[in-house]
This record gives structure tokens, C-alpha cells and sequence, in this order.
DNA sequence: TTAAAACATGTCAAACATAACATGTTTTAA
DNA sequence: TTAAAACATGTTATGTTTGACATGTTTTAA
């Protein structure tokens, strides 16, 4: 499937970056949905670049230090175009290593499951919080022709889906007093 | 982490199982929030066995079939009740290719966009009504106590999930009219 | 009786992902 | 001026996951 390399062009298809910009990305506002360390995007990105999908140029940040800037070409533009209209089964549900622990949660007494509930709880409401916080900065829906437009979905999309993990933990304590 | 030796474990100390029985638990009932398939369960059997976590008879079925059935020790029921108590930092949000998508989704036009979602919807919607069959299933609350009590809420919780996804798309196509 | 489905156990190659190793430059703030 | 943080790009080892290959037996239903 090669998800990574959709996700490079992608974001290469909004502005030309250099890896160091791409890992940031998928550090920090893509790690939504999509996560990628800076060890794996280098070798996509040279793959990418010998398929010829992606070009660089050499720039000279400061005396001496090379940081190679990556274009999309047209072909990569074309198989970006490709995928996106792409019809997906949707894929088994994430595993969830909290949740396969609560699956056992009967080998616990109420005291370590209450615990061990309460800190995934304050964890994501912590995580929550942070994500209105970023919402916030929304002061209205961006127009759904904008590049805004996607980050603002998946952030709503991210809001909703602690809610849920929050309303799960809530609804697991409540079995457990 | 080991997340496979643990869950293999778990599932030991409910009841002895082949590796047969096992792979079906991880692509039916489990699957709402782990999986595995037989050629990681094998291997990870053989693993087990070496380290004295499990043993394992072998059974004849019919008049030649060999199974294995594997019961956990007293060591591996000790170093899963050890994992179980641990709390755990909640891991990065799972990869989600559907929203990989939508992020890009300024790209699409408005009909494309809204035939990915519709399909998408339709999908969740079919898994939504099956886990709801499921749960039907269930006259009562199990007691907190007993081993099907994990069954129920990780259902619950791929209710509550499912049900989240499909509010998520709703409010995307919403966005997109 | 026979074909399909289910039972049963394994290996292997490729892909994907994580963490550590490796090396250096530039900027910022104390 | 100097130390820390951020910038910048790579490789390598290890572990996890998937899908395909491989081989056979037993049960069920047409």
C-alpha cells in the first residue's frame, strides 16, 4: 500500500520541504492519524526520488550546512491524484493494547482496574484538552476548498474520538464500583 | 513489548487451547482490538514453550491428526498478572489511511469526496450493525467478575467507536455540501 | 462418493516500524 | 563565550506484521 509514500507526496504536493520539515509534520500535526520518524521518511524520500516523483535541490543553510528541498513532478502529482480517489476497505480496527488489557481485567481486583482506568483517563483528557486548545484557533470552518480544510477535519475527527475513548473509560469505572 | 505474548497468555489462563483455537480468537472476538494470524501465533507458541511459560499435550484427532494443546505454567501465569498491573503511557493515535485521505481532501472535487465518505460510511455503518447483533447477545450486564465482563466492554467500546467513525463522516459530508 | 469447508500446523520473504547509533552545524539565550 | 536546543541527514539493528507458500486431515453436506 505504501501509505508513507502518499503521505510524502501529499504534503509535497502543498509545498516543496526538506525531510527535516516532513518528520516535524509527522511529528507533530499529522500524528492525528499518520506517524513517521525521521529514520524512515530519509529512505522514502530517496526512493521517491529515484522513481522520480520527487526532485531536490541542494540549499546552504548558514556556511555549510546542506539541506536538500524535495518537489513534486508531475508524475508523483499524478500518482498522488491517483490514490486519493481510491475506494479502501476500511481496514481491521487499530489494536489497542489498553483495551486487550481491560479485555482481562476480570484476573484484577477493583483497585488496580480503578487505577489503571483513572490514569488512562487523566491521560486522555489531557490529550483532549490540548487538542481544543489547537481548535480554538479555528475562529470559523475553513472553506472546504482550502488546504485548511483537512487539518481542520481530522482535528474535529481527533476531538471526537477522545470524547469517546473518555465516555468508554467513564462507562468501564462505572461497571467496576 | 510483546503485546502477542501477553494476550496469548491472557487467553491460556481462561482455558488450555491449541494454536487452531487460538488464531480463531484473534480473527473473530478479539479482532475489535488486537490481531494476529497463525504464522505469528505459531512461532510465538514455540517461543512461549521455550521459555517455560506454557506447556503443551498432544492430542490425536480422528485417527492421525496431531494437535497441540497448550496450558499456560505457573511462571507465565505470574508474568501475566505482572504486565496486566502495569500502567502504561497511551500509545501515539493509530494510522488511519481513511483520514490520511480526508486531510488531502481540498485535492477532490466535491462528488469524488463525497463518494469516499458515503462509501466509507456504509462500511462502518455494516460493522456498527453486526457488533450491535453481537451485543444483543448479552440480556444483562456480566458481572464485573466474570471473564465474559472483557468481552462486553471491549464491545461496548467497538460500539461506542464505531459509532464515533460514523459521526465523524456524517459531520465531514455535512461540511462538504 | 466426492467436493468443499473447516481443521490443523508450520515456514519464509517482504514490508513496515522503532530505537539506537552516528555525525555534524546553527541558533538562541543565559 | 559557551552550553543547550534546535537544525539537519543519514544508517543499522531489531522487532513486528502481513501475505504467500506448503502440506496434509477431518467433517459436512450435496
Amino acid at each position: 500500500m505504501r501509505a508513507l509514500k502518499y503521505a510524502i507526496l501529499g504534503l509535497l504536493c502543498r509545498k516543496s520541504m526538506t525531510g527535516y520539515e516532513l518528520s516535524k509534520e509527522f511529528n507533530y500535526e499529522l500524528a492525528e492519524f499518520w506517524y513517521a520518524n525521521h529514520s524512515q521518511i530519509y529512505p522514502e524520500l530517496k526512493k521517491l526520488s529515484d522513481e522520480e516523483l520527487v526532485v531536490f535541490d541542494v540549499e546552504i543553510t548558514g556556511d555549510i550546512l546542506e539541506t536538500k528541498r524535495y518537489t513534486v513532478t508531475d508524475l508523483g502529482k499524478s500518482e498522488f491524484n491517483q490514490w486519493l480517489h481510491k475506494d479502501e476497505k476500511i481496514p481491521r480496527t487499530p489494536k489497542d493494547p489498553f483495551r486487550l488489557r481491560m479485555y482481562f481485567a476480570h484476573n484484577l481486583d477493583c483497585q488496580a482496574r480503578l487505577h489503571l482506568l483513572d490514569n488512562q483517563k487523566m491521560q486522555h483528557v489531557k490529550r483532549l484538552n490540548s487538542l481544543k486548545k489547537t481548535f480554538e484557533q479555528y475562529p470559523s470552518t475553513p472553506s472546504k476548498d482550502s488546504d485548511r480544510f483537512g487539518d481542520f477535519i481530522v482535528l474535529r475527527g481527533a476531538i471526537m474520538r477522545e470524547e469517546q475513548n473518555i465516555a468508554w473509560i467513564d462507562e468501564v469505572i462505572s461497571y467496576c464500583r
